[in-house]
DNA sequence: CGTCCGTTTGATCTGTGTCAATCGCTGTGG
DNA sequence: CCACAGCGATTGACACAGATCAAACGGACG
């Protein structure tokens, strides 16, 4: 599927893309191929050889790890503007499950070479990325190494929602995609663990909500300082 | 404190100054500076401006985060050839504290961004370490996510056994320069528990020890599976 | 109207944290 | 040279947080 165009691309401003001048956009356009995902359908499999990097635009899908036994590793969530492709594996370490309808940007690997050579600034852009993706998940190894449930519950609505933010949504507001199930393998609980600390944080007053996917950050200070920001 | 000189350093292969070609290090050494830091010293306290990136010629260090409470994560370890500095924050993250009498190699921000500029080379050997650690680091959530006491015990150990291997380390063998303290707050543990472990997996024939600090890997790929790799 | 799925709530069980004691090594001072 | 203090590691007894098992609820959809 050929490319729709950088022009009106809300996730542009985000991505990595930005590093190249909007003068330049057409060299983009030109290697880029676009992918639809519907709701559930996996973008890729754990194993699977790594050839194509992708930048998501709409949507939200999420990075699943399975044991043979079933247990199962939610690594992270990812949004507009996400890249996809900061590995240095030849094979993907992941399986990427899309959480909502999802629309993507694809390049093949040797593309993406050839244009950080083209544009050295495109290079600097994804290192830049990738040092805050990897400030995000030593904060996700905090959450899940000493955090008890509601902590890391809060710690993780006050980054949802803060990427969020980024995106155009309210301060004080998350929209929850995924089910219990995918926050709870995120967080390393259980369930039913999730939806206890739910209760717990809404009888505390730091969050309310009427529908379980729309929550508010009532006392988004007090979540902050529970999940040790 | 000026710098030794990059022909006979041994960390070099292992680190992102090997981007760099030979001829050229000399615009390396003129740039960087030396660091000696005592076992239990500090190098830099979350919250500093972050003005210098390092890399780490001897020694290891550790990257901690303290919670108010007390509450303390070991967020990894490094090693001769590891990079400090992938991040996007303007300040520190972690405490970064040597474990062992350590050698670094140290360079200041701008410098760096200037060496960028001037060996495109280089940026890319930092995307592509950058890159590893994310890998790594994601590695590390699955262990404290989703592994109990033991297996996360064995994936530590697997992991360090093969970067010390890489070092010039036996394959079956791993030195734990660390106590219990730092690996129970790095795997999300208590010491107690760490120690448990320690001797399950002793008990089970997985892993043989005199010395608390180096152990054998007896039956390496056992250890591997438990830690679901 | 009934089924299905996701969520919530309740009752019980278990693994890991907590508290406490012991071991063994190292280094120090009598 | 030996006694002892101090620290890291190990082991044991017990308690409790979170997992497991089980049931009920509510909205979406046929």
């Amino acid at each position: 599927m050929p490319h729709e165009g950088c022009d009106g691309c809300l996730a542009r401003p985000l991505a990595i893309c930005a590093s190249i001048p909007a003068s330049d956009t057409q060299v983009l356009e030109a290697e880029a191929g676009e992918v639809l995902l519907p709701t559930g359908a996996t973008l890729a499999h754990e194993g699977d050889p790594r050839r194509e990097v992708y930048t998501v635009t709409r949507g939200m899908l999420r990075r699943v790890r399975l044991l043979p036994d079933g247990r199962r590793l939610v690594a992270g969530f990812l949004m507009a503007g996400d890249f996809i492709g900061f590995s240095g594996a030849p094979h993907y370490r992941h399986t990427l499950e899309a959480v909502t309808d999802c629309m993507l940007c694809v390049f093949p690997l040797r593309s993406m070479r050839e244009l950080c050579r083209r544009f050295p600034d495109l290079e600097s852009g994804m290192l830049a990325q990738a040092c805050s993706e990897l400030d995000a998940t030593r904060g996700s190894l905090m959450l899940l190494g000493r955090l008890g449930p509601s902590e890391r519950l809060a710690g993780f609505l006050v980054e949802l929602a803060e990427r969020q933010q980024r995106r155009g949504g309210a301060a004080h507001h998350v929209d929850l995609p995924m089910t219990r199930a995918d926050i709870a393998d995120h967080l390393g609980l259980t369930i039913e663990t999730v939806s206890r600390s739910f209760t717990k944080l809404r009888q505390s007053g730091a969050i309310a909500f009427e529908d379980p996917r729309r929550i508010d950050l009532v006392e988004l200070a007090a979540l902050r300082s529970a999940a040790g920001l």
